[in-house]
DNA sequence: TCACTGACTTGGC
DNA sequence: CGCCAAGCCAGTG
């Protein structure tokens, strides 16, 4: 048992993510079977600081917005990170977010 | 065992 | 258009 599959699917699914890519709470936690449950990814991405196979900077809000950037090392580090991957950001959320939003139930189909 | 919190989402006022 | 309340699951106190 993996202490939560829940978690580890999280992981895998942030994992699939290609880089240049976004993905959202809800998106993942609807994969899942959970669509309110995106609280519990959010979960999961808190811990997958012991991850660092995690790609949390491509997990983002469903407005696109960078909310998980405070948990990164520093405010520019998730923004840094996206736009290293071609993704543009601009007042900490993604520009044309829904261009570049990855859905797994949908992309990964 | 119960209650609260949490990187969210949706709907109502 | 902006703020408040409710719902979801899981983990910790």
């Amino acid at each position: 048992m993996a202490q939560s599959d829940f978690f580890e699917n999280v992981y895998g699914v942030v994992r699939l993510v290609p880089a240049g890519r976004v993905t959202t709470y809800g998106a993942i936690a609807a994969y899942l079977g959970s669509k309110r449950g995106a609280r519990m990814v959010g979960w999961a991405m808190n811990n997958a600081h012991g991850r660092p196979d995690v790609p949390a900077q491509r997990v983002v809000n469903r407005n696109g917005v960078l909310t998980g950037k405070n948990f990164f090392g520093s405010s520019t580090q998730m923004q840094d990170l996206l736009e290293s991957e071609g993704v543009k950001i601009k007042d900490d959320q993604v520009v044309v977010f829904q261009e570049y939003f990855w859905d797994p139930g949908i992309e990964l189909l």
